[in-house]
RNA sequence: GCGGGCAUGGCGGAAUUGGCAGACGCGCCAGAUUUAGGUUCUGGUGGGAGACCGUGCAGGUUCAAGUCCUGUUGCCCGCACCA
């Protein structure tokens, strides 16, 4: 067989222009819609690495599999273009971050474009375009007026040397990421989200998505909604009486001392003479501690008030300590301890020499000289007064209700989801839209006067004060109020990224409406999205934000669905590989290990660089990145190039072989590709190429089969699949073909192949008629193995057209 | 600590969901063409001389286990005292 060259730049370029020249998808109007998105990248200066190509290569197979099933397909790509490095680029070099940012926009456009996705740049945006905020910050407004946003004093990281905010990400080891001080919290007026208003439909609406089960649960241990009951202990000797937050109140007999955050309101008053020193000094320093070293404290802490509550259904005196195994704001920042039936108030009630009363039957004992608690809701109550002998878990459910009727306390429902911080003291993000009258209040800027455009500032340094750059802008802080008039100052703060990335997949369908963030009827014809590809480091922040967006526009009536995205996958991580190590990690400047692909199209071309993103592993799994293995789909490319050209003009008729072979071929690749295992999608193109290989060796390949290839290769090597159409004859655009269907009659063998085992071991095969009898085909294979057939058979198994297995003694 | 996932040749990975373990590819070995190398092509390639043995380890269920069950070890990811 003469071997033809394939020029993957030459074929390459000739598409790229007749795609550009001649578009494949286009709405007619008719056509039902697919969107398909990818999570919109920030455009790092560092460009794109090799692991970016494998989420928008999944994609775009993907997308182009959809639209040869007769979709008209949105496919958009945009910026998620505000956020810090950009930020600390221009506190660095004083170059402003749209400048920088609009750079690394140019060039990771450019390199999006070699994978030659077919994304629509029609529908691009960027988040910091002011057109686009404007948007961005129109739902910041109508979440205000809804009470959604609201403000209130919360604790930020703060560096003391630094003299300035910082995210959780500039922390490391409770330490700041660049000066290396001890890392402390600050108190600092925020802006606030109410998305606990919507916990429990986040948590129910779980049920309609068509999503990893893993991240699901995520989602569903982040909202973390629990049952339980408030429950009222009264303080000895004061008027005021302290709430808990329980679980289990079927234990409530149990609760021998009780516990508060060294935050709760009430910790200094609880203190008496003898104690107040001790107090305070606790309370001060864990004020000092950072949320990491208090996490990393293994050893239970803490200090008791001198005061004793009552325990309200059994009258009985409990200390209350305070301790910061207690969160401020989980709850109601206390808790009422029951060390026999919980771990933590366990371990502290060991430390401190506290009661421990067991109220819950193990195993219908009481057991005595407790080395652990006991946190199973399940026994007969004891040492409960009324409630002995109930069971604890009927107890459990039972105990808010009988609490309440009680007036003892309330049944109540708790979540772990508190509520978003949704400012930033920062400058490269939008603006919120607030002014401050001393009259008025917070007054949201008029709608017409949207977008309130991000001032240019003169320097990016940190403030100092922890307020953002922009409060050091006179002219821009100081206005008028839009309600009264008066004088009034604007917010100084920003939005955190993720405001802008909360919503865009809605933008992309009308990217240019100047009147409405989406006109209802784009959305209605377009929306939701239905396919959403992106990384799992995602799972919980952006996902879980981007639903409560689209929860709350549908409750305002901008579109008609609550979900936005129906169908999620989770594509792996692509490692490299340690230079000193060889362990598997992260791509990362520092480490040196990043693989730009921009050589590779290069060398061997957009389709084989695809190919192989697919082929070197599962999708959803991390995969580990090697040069080498390219070389494989390279020539694979290259043979299955040969294959069709040397066939196409032979006008060779189908063999029942070759018929055979067209559709198990087309059976495996579309189960295959539906089931997204795409690396052994294109381990069947290799398979099925050598064997088609060996019928151009004996014969030649029909043409059916052929396009039937040629069709199906196409969305994973679009250039190679266009081309070899052509030279078949076919009309543009093999993208309009119809995915070829396959027929199981048609591929039944009528003699097969069974492996014949003794004792569970093969000892050979043979072949049989489909049809042939039960005994007949046993016959057979006994004279296959008669020569190790040396014991009496006590059972003989054939499973039809699997496995024939003698058993002997 | 809790939750989830993974463990198969020198390497990346297959295995129709309980039915011939190692598809496909990389690498390697041999040969052919060319010959400076590379490319391309052909054949071989889990271990063992062999009967046989082989899917992290130890048990179990089954005619049959990489796949199911119990226990265990190692690695990765997520969450971090959530009352």
């Amino acid at each position: 067989m003469a071997t033809i060259s394939y020029n993957h730049t030459e074929i390459e370029n000739k598409w790229r222009k007749g795609w550009e020249d001649c578009p494949i998808n286009v709405d007619d109007g008719k056509k039902p819609k697919y969107y398909c998105l990818d999570m919109f990248p920030y455009p790092s200066a560092n460009g794109l690495h090799v692991g970016h190509w494998r989420g928008y290569v999944i994609s775009d197979a993907w997308s182009r599999y959809k639209m040869m099933q007769g979709y008209y397909l949105i496919h958009p790509m945009g910026w998620d273009a505000f956020g810090l490095p950009a930020e600390n680029y221009a506190i660095k070099n004083g170059i402003h971050p749209s400048i920088s940012t609009a750079e690394n926009i140019k060039n990771i456009k450019r390199q999006i474009n070699q994978i030659a996705a077919i994304y629509d740049w029609d529908r691009e945006v960027n988040t910091t375009d002011p057109n686009y905020y404007r948007w961005t910050q129109w739902i910041f407004v109508q979440m205000f007026k809804k009470g959604l946003a609201y403000e209130k004093e919360m604790p930020i990281n703060w560096c003391p040397s630094c003299k300035t905010g910082l995210a959780n990400e500039e922390v490391v080891d409770g330490k700041c990421e660049r000066c290396h001080s001890e890392v402390t919290k600050k108190n600092l007026r925020q802006w606030m989200l109410k998305i606990t208003a919507y916990a429990d439909r986040l948590l129910e609406d779980l049920d309609k998505l068509d999503w990893p089960e893993k991240v699901k649960k995520m989602q569903t241990e982040w909202i973390g909604r629990s049952y339980g009951a408030e429950v009222d202990f009264r303080i000895e000797n004061q008027k005021e009486a302290i709430t808990v937050y329980t679980t289990r109140p079927d234990t409530l007999y149990g609760a021998t001392f009780m516990v508060l955050a060294p935050e709760h309101k009430l910790a200094k008053s609880l203190a008496t003479d003898e104690t107040r020193e001790a107090v305070e000094a606790y309370i001060y320093e864990a004020s000092m501690k950072s949320n990491i070293d208090r996490m990393q404290d293994k050893e239970k802490t803490g200090v008791f008030t001198g005061s004793y509550a009552i325990n309200p259904l059994n009258g009985a005196k409990v200390p209350i300590w305070l301790s910061d195994y207690v969160l401020a704001d989980y709850g109601t920042g206390a808790i009422m301890c029951v060390p026999a039936h919980d771990d933590r108030d366990f371990e502290f009630a060991k430390k401190f020499n506290l009661p421990i009363v067991q109220v819950i039957a193990k195993d219908g004992e009481e057991i005595k000289d407790m080395t652990e608690a006991y946190t199973e809701a399940s026994g007969t109550m004891i040492n409960s007064g009324e409630w002995n002998g109930m069971e604890s878990a009927v107890l459990k459910k039972e105990a808010p209700a009988m609490i309440e009727a009680r007036g003892l306390g309330k049944k109540t429902t708790n979540y772990k989801l508190r509520d978003w911080v949704f400012s930033r003291q920062r400058y490269w993000g939008e603006p919120i839209p607030i002014v401050h009258c001393p009259d008025c209040g917070a007054v949201p800027v008029p709608e017409d006067q949207l977008p309130l455009l991000l001032p240019e500032v003169e320097n990016y340094q940190p403030t100092g004060t922890g307020e953002s750059p922009l409060a050091a802008i006179d002219e821009w802080v100081n206005t008028t109020c839009p309600c009264c008039g008066k004088p009034a100052k604007r917010e100084t703060n920003t939005m955190p990224q993720w405001a802008g990335s909360s919503w865009y997949f809605l933008r992309y369908v009308d990217p240019k409406n100047d009147r409405e963030l989406v006109s209802r009827e784009k959305a209605d014809n377009y929306l939701p999205v239905d396919m959403y590809i992106g990384g799992v480091e995602h799972a919980v922040l952006h996902l879980l934000y981007a639903r409560f967006y689209t929860k709350f526009l549908c409750d305002i009536g901008v579109v008609d669905f609550d979900e936005p995205f129906k169908k999620l996958f989770n594509q792996g991580m692509v490692c490299g590989r340690d230079r000193e190590t060889g362990a598997a990690t992260k791509m990362s400047k520092s480490l040196g290990n990043i693989v730009s692909p921009d050589d590779m199209v290069r060398d061997y071309g957009c389709d084989a660089l695809r190919l192989y993103e697919l082929f070197i592993g599962p999708p959803e799994l991390d995969s580990i990145w090697d040069d080498s293995g390219i070389d494989g789909v390279y020539r694979f490319i290259n043979r299955f190039y040969n294959m069709v050209m040397t066939n196409k003009d032979l006008d060779v008729k189908a063999t029942p072989e070759l018929i055979k072979v067209r559709h198990r071929m087309i059976k495996d690749v579309t189960t295959r590709f539906e089931q997204f295992s795409l690396n052994t999608v294109v381990s069947a193109f290799m398979e099925y190429n050598n064997k088609l290989l060996e019928f151009t060796k004996n014969g030649g390949v029909d043409k059916e089969t052929l396009q039937a290839a040629v069709i199906m290769i196409a969305p994973f090597a679009p250039h190679l699949g266009e081309e070899l159409w052509e030279q078949l004859g076919g009309a543009y655009s093999v993208f309009h073909q119809e995915w070829p269907a396959y027929d199981e009659e048609a591929m039944k063998d009528t003699e097969i192949e069974l492996p014949v085992q003794i004792n569970g071991k093969t000892r050979g095969t043979v072949m049989v008629a489909v049809d042939a009898s039960k005994d007949e085909i046993l016959a057979k294979a006994k004279e296959v193995v008669a020569d190790k057939l040396t014991g009496t058979i006590v059972k003989e198994i054939y499973v039809p057209g699997k496995i024939i297995n003698i058993v002997q003694k």
